[in-house]
DNA sequence: TTCAAAGACGTGTAGACAGCATGTC
DNA sequence: CTACACGTCTTTGAA
């Protein structure tokens, strides 16, 4: 019997699973570090695991799901927690293979989730990712009552700014369950695994093994000079330097050359999306000039790509992109659609494609190794500076040289540019190669995130007393890096935002707990070294140090707007003082907003109110899409400098509005950035085409997706707050009546991409803004008459571009069976209030 | 004629979680 | 307090 299946036959698991191990993925021996890990897992024990990636971190996981759950305690669940809703699909597929014989459920929590996110909580196995997890547990706080076995991908992460506390806090949560689920943390290797490791009250198994070799090295002046192997065996020889042929000013092309010569694959990382697209310009017409020139047949299937690409591209981004992969290159970054990414993943998976050229998005999420990788840029642009990148994230992208299936050896690269390349080779070396990776630092106490978790553990994770809160926070990873006494000003200050904001009340104090706790209060009044650290996060974040806009976003902004709101009293705050949610706060929490948005919102219904009530200043759409845009959960578009000036476009588009904006940025940079993600909001909505779009505000088809979603996002809060808002006498209701039909309007309008007249044809599967125009001119504007009409219509509209007969028979079948579903359901006259009846909403 | 190389100038800088209820080109 | 790459335009020199 093969080594997995005795291993899972002692440890009690069903025999299917190492049947289906061995027959669908090929596993039947075990990797050193997995053999080292297993032990403390099986056991049940905690585990904080760092091997590299692809050494078989999943397989270790499913393992310890399958243990706990079937073998060891049969009826309790799994979450599985990882930081992309990509990989979130990817461990749901796995597991549901996995599981699909052992008769148990896996369900999938991301926030767009299909059918397969509705019964989340009966699942067995619940793959989300941090935040769903934190938002179904905000709804439901027994949410995790049952759970035996906790998994954490891609652990590390806990570094990072914007989400990292939002696992941190997970995780104390976690700790904190009377159950004591076991914890499996899995990380790539950090700087102080022992603190987490201990933190988690878990075994720490560390490794460097990989499947196949890793070679290391830097490039400069063409000659490529090995550094270290990471190999299996264990007498690692570095081979000879050598030099690449090729033009000494275009580095990458002699990397591609030499790649493809090789049969190979590369992977290159760049700075920039700017960097992205134009390195691939440049090498795919090299390439192609290339294989003209010797006559090779490289770009066959790459052509087909293109075209594939080309045919669906609604923009210029897509036309440049089909373009490039014609010729064997391709880019990749976040302005990309998700269809455009998907196919290019899987034309790099394919081998169709030579070369990807990538910002540092892939080297995180998307599992896509490459016989090769070159680093070519290692520093980037951040809050105003250019700095190098830290060691962890660089790590990540060498990371991705080396496939299981295909390759014997994997090689990273490191470029050197400028005058001393030599010189800087050896420094990369030492550095990137051979130096020590970064520790991670709780971020937890940023403002944006002590905010927004401290409302939820008041509003739904029953912290009452000041007490208690303090030592929730103490246990957090934070608190035990640094203890709690630091954090004390940090919490006080906020809790009195948030009673000034109204999202919490004081109710009292209770006497018992503020005795015994006195005079441990004045320990420390200057601002502790950690703390500093912490904030500035230079160098140490694994994705993002700080944004450039967020950088100052932390406390001074939030400062700011205290300033401004001029209500900044203090309430004394006793060890026993006691606080609540408000109804408001309690919304605010399970909204999943950032209570400075809903403060922002809230102050702009208000207004928005007194405006309609008064008559005297419009509310238009404009004025609303810009409110959400103000939010900090908006990532509002970036004003280019050529924005600023006086007479620019975006300029006097934000003069045509002046007097609808319900709040407005102070600094005049971040208000035309707000007013261009509006203007881009609004042209989707009137119907422009993705291509005007793109070229009048400088930006790609991903980032207006992007902004949709977090528009609908924040005007589904909007509304929201706007109802649950007491602060107006009840004759002014029909005046919120209205308003929020109106943010529902100019939330499906936004979301659909079009004018309100097709909404109701834009609910047909298979009709998007651009079929319900055509239909619309055709004089259709209902689905329902889509029955009536003319042969002659219907066999034009077969024939025109963008449709065909399929596509418009399965629609006719779909409004005839909507027809019979709805037909019972006529609307019911006794439901409609009689004069003087209290209006319910 | 084509291409590499280099210098000068103006310009711009990565990514992607969350609500809720169902399906874009 | 701190950079760098791109696009564009230009010149020079070699193949």
């Amino acid at each position: 019997m093969e080594e997995v299946a005795t291993m899972l036959k002692s440890n009690n698991f069903p025999e299917e699973v190492a049947k289906f191990l061995h027959s669908e993925w090929g596993i039947s021996h075990l990797f050193p570090p997995q053999k080292e890990a297993l032990k403390p897992l099986m056991e049940g024990q905690n585990a904080l695991i760092c091997i590299p990636t692809a050494s078989g971190k999943s397989l270790l996981a499913y393992l310890s799901i399958i243990k706990q759950t079937i073998v060891m305690k049969p009826g309790t669940q799994a979450v599985y927690i990882v930081p992309l809703k990509a990989l979130a699909r990817e461990k749901y597929e796995d597991l549901k293979a996995l599981s699909g014989k052992l008769g148990i459920r896996v369900s999938l929590g991301v926030g767009d989730a299909g059918e397969d996110g509705r019964g989340i909580h009966r699942a067995d196995i619940m793959v989300c990712t941090s935040e769903k997890l934190d938002s179904m547990i905000r709804t439901n706080n027994s949410f995790l009552s049952n759970v035996s076995v906790v998994i954490a991908d891609e652990f590390h992460l806990l570094n990072d700014v914007s989400r990292g506390p939002t696992l941190e806090i997970n995780m104390t949560r976690i700790l904190q369950l009377p159950n004591k689920p076991q914890i499996v943390a899995l990380s790539a290797t950090v700087g102080n695994a022992e603190a987490l490791a201990s933190w988690l009250n878990a075994k720490l198994v560390e490794s460097n093994w990989r499947p196949i070799d890793l070679e290391y090295a830097t490039l400069a002046q063409l000659e490529v000079e090995p550094r270290l192997v990471q190999s299996q065996n264990n007498n690692p020889h570095l081979k000879p330097p050598r030099t690449l042929s090729g033009p000494k000013s275009s580095p990458s092309w002699a990397v591609l050359k030499d790649t493809i010569a090789s049969n190979g694959q590369l992977l290159i990382f760049v700075g920039t999306r700017k960097s992205a697209q134009s390195e691939a310009k440049k090498l795919s017409e090299r390439l192609n000039k290339f294989v003209i020139k010797e006559d090779l047949n490289l770009l066959d299937e790459a052509k087909e790509v293109g075209a594939k690409i080309k045919s669906n591209a609604t923009s210029s981004m897509g036309d440049e992109l089909g373009n490039v992969i014609s010729g064997g290159v391709a880019f990749h970054h976040a302005g990309l659609t998700s269809f455009q990414r998907k196919l290019i993943e899987e034309g790099f998976r394919q081998r169709k494609i030579w070369a990807l050229i990538a910002t540092p998005t892939l080297a995180a999420g998307v599992n896509l190794p490459a016989q090769r990788v070159l680093v070519r840029d290692v520093k980037r642009w951040d809050g105003g500076f250019m700095r190098p990148l830290p060691v962890m994230e660089v790590r990540q992208m060498m990371g991705r040289a080396g496939r299981p299936q295909y390759d014997k050896t994997g090689e990273a690269w490191i470029l050197a540019k400028g005058n001393d390349q030599f010189e800087l080779a050896d420094d990369l070396s030492a550095r990137y190669i051979h130096g020590d990776v970064e520790d991670v630092v709780s971020k937890l106490s940023h403002e944006p995130a002590l905010r927004f978790h401290l409302l939820s553990m008041i509003a739904n994770g029953g912290l009452e007393t000041r007490k208690e809160i303090g030592s929730f926070f103490f246990s957090t990873f934070l608190g035990q890096s640094y203890g709690d006494i630091a954090l004390k000003e940090q919490i006080d200050e906020m809790l009195n935002w948030l009673v000034d904001q109204r999202f919490i009340r004081s109710i009292g104090i209770d006497k018992k707990i503020d005795n015994e706790t006195d005079l441990v209060e004045d320990w420390d009044d200057e601002i502790p070294e950690w703390a500093l650290a912490a904030k500035s996060s230079v160098g140490v974040s694994l994705s993002k140090p700080t944004l450039p806009t967020e950088a100052k976003f932390g406390f001074s902004k939030a400062n700011a707007y205290r300033e401004l709101n001029h209500s900044n009293q203090t309430h004394v705050i006793h060890q026993g003082t006691k606080y609540k949610a408000t109804d408001i706060g309690s919304r605010v929490s399970t909204l999943y907003i950032d209570p400075l948005s809903a403060s922002i919102l809230l102050k702009g219904m208000r207004r928005a109110v007194r405006r309609r009530v008064r008559g005297t200043e419009p509310v238009t759409a404009f004025g609303l899409t810009h409110l959400v845009t103000r939010t900090p959960d908006f990532f509002a578009m970036w004003a280019k400098s050529s924005d600023l000036s006086p007479d620019s476009e975006v300029s006097l588009k934000s003069s045509l509005h002046y007097d609808e904006y319900l709040d407005k940025a102070v600094l005049e940079e971040n208000h035309l950035g707000q007013v261009k993600s509006a203007w881009c909001l609004e042209m989707w909505m009137e119907e422009f085409d993705l291509r005007v779009i793109e070229k009048k505000l400088g930006v790609s088809p991903g980032d207006i997706y992007y902004r949709i979603d977090l528009s609908t996002w924040l005007l589904f809060a909007s509304r929201e707050l706007l109802r649950i808002d007491d602060v107006f006498a009840g004759h002014h209701q029909h005046t919120i009546d209205e308003l929020s039909k109106e943010l529902d309007l100019l939330r499906q309008r936004i979301r659909s991409g079009c004018k309100a007249d097709l909404l109701d044809l834009v609910s047909l599967k298979g009709v998007g803004r651009a079929r319900a125009r055509t239909l619309a001119s055709m004089g259709v504007r209902q689905p329902s008459q889509l029955l009536s009409m003319s042969k002659n219509q219907v066999s034009k509209l077969k024939s025109l571009r963008g449709w065909g007969p399929k596509i418009v028979e399965n629609l006719i079948e779909q409004v005839k069976s909507y027809k019979v579903n709805h037909l019972t359901e006529r609307p019911r006259s006794d439901d409609e209030p009689l004069p003087g009846e209290e209006h319910l909403s």
